[in-house]
DNA sequence: CTCATATTCCAACGATTTTTGGAATAGTAC
DNA sequence: GTACTATTCCAAAAATCGTTGGAATATGAG
């Protein structure tokens, strides 16, 4: 290991690049965007292993980028700040005008389908026309959702398909901007004649572009 | 390797946060926001062999931070885009609000003395009690620097210190924000009876605040 | 107190990354 | 063509990181 004089800055700096630097942290950061989670809810939310959600929350809060508090017997971990999901969110941006990569494959697992932006949708919510459906887990639509937004996940959209009216659009969304459920909602939706795009940025974008949220 | 669905689309994210993930890369990043260089003076300059220097070149080349032409026999760096200086300033601000070990290492390395923010110095350049000296090497200062500013390597300051005034405040400038070149030159001058402060964020903090560079 | 649950700690193994030596390439000068 | 320079490619050693099994900890329930 060779050392220039500012590497200890740099070995330091380095330390925020890396709470970035894995699949499994970018995943359990922005399922936490979208609000406070046990580890076991993270664990369950994000697909991954349980003893390693745990020790990459380790990683996470070392870095300060989250924070836990214990309930009981539950640990229930937090996005650090309000910058955080900012920084996530130029992240993103930043990684997204760069790898041609990665466009492809949001492409491929989410919107081979065009979407709709919050500020379009925001404009429709009155419109009859336009039925908005959260198809994220019971919990979360309980935690906060769309206005007007009918709560559907996705098991219950496919029992329930029936009841779904043919001479709307519905827009479907899901928690974040690479969320695969609300796409693949859509597609059932359309398979079964309806009308259906996804909501571009899913619960965190829309709440991120600050229109506001249902009361509750 | 487990997988979640979302997981290749989290891995290519990934990839952007694993090149700020490293000392060296980040310090290369660095240097290359002062310009653009060939791999022998990034190697030079930021202190790392080589080899390394080249191979850590093209990881930041494959995450499209950094891109390369030809000029006969050697080959020049230059970061992409201006938004990847951008970035990294976003980076470092963030960090070091999260960071205390960043601010530590800081504060041990580069200013247990107080700075003048490029603001506060440019409302000054005018003042004939004020004098600014540039300590990079005669190439850079060549490329540009501050207007009204003095070229003086640390090694002919060193030589040169008779030469200057005593009752002048003295405001000293390297390359970026972690360059320990103009702190070593303010302590230099302090333990000889000058008032020296150095400029906060260097070179690369006055162009990035906007503000006017010596014509040339 | 014991038992059950949620989570973390520790240790290990495999995978990936960093770094460097030696050979290869691409260019210039002669 | 040969000699020389700047850089990269390839391969191997050293360091670090991701992941998981098993033991340990902390809390609450009974």
């Amino acid at each position: 290991m060779a050392g220039f004089p500012e590497e200890p800055i740099y070995q330091q700096l380095a330390r925020i690049g890396k709470a970035f630097a894995g699949p499994v942290r970018l995943r359990l950061l922005d399922v936490l965007t979208e609000g406070e989670r046990t580890v076991e809810e993270l664990s369950e939310e994000a697909g991954i292993a349980l003893k390693n959600t745990s020790a990459q929350l380790q990683q996470l809060r070392a870095a300060h980028l989250v924070t836990s508090r214990r309930e009981g017997t539950r640990i229930y971990y937090r996005l650090a700040d309000e910058r955080v999901p900012l920084f996530l969110g130029q992240l993103r941006d930043f990684a997204h005008e760069r790898l041609a990569d990665l466009r492809d494959a949001v492409s491929e697992h989410i919107d081979s389908l065009e979407g709709v932006t919050a500020d379009e949708l925001a404009g429709r919510l009155a419109d009859p026309n336009t039925m908005v459906i959260d198809v994220r887990s019971a919990d979360s639509y309980a935690e906060g959702h769309l206005p007007g937004a009918v709560s559907l996940p996705l098991e219950e959209l496919r029992d329930r398909l029936d009841e779904l009216p043919h001479d709307v659009e519905i827009v479907a969304y899901c928690g974040g901007p690479y969320c695969v459920v609300s796409p693949r909602a859509v597609r059932l939706l359309r398979e079964h004649g309806r009308r259906a795009r996804p909501l571009e940025g899913g619960f965190t974008g829309w709440r991120g572009s600050g229109h506001r949220l249902a009361d509750h």
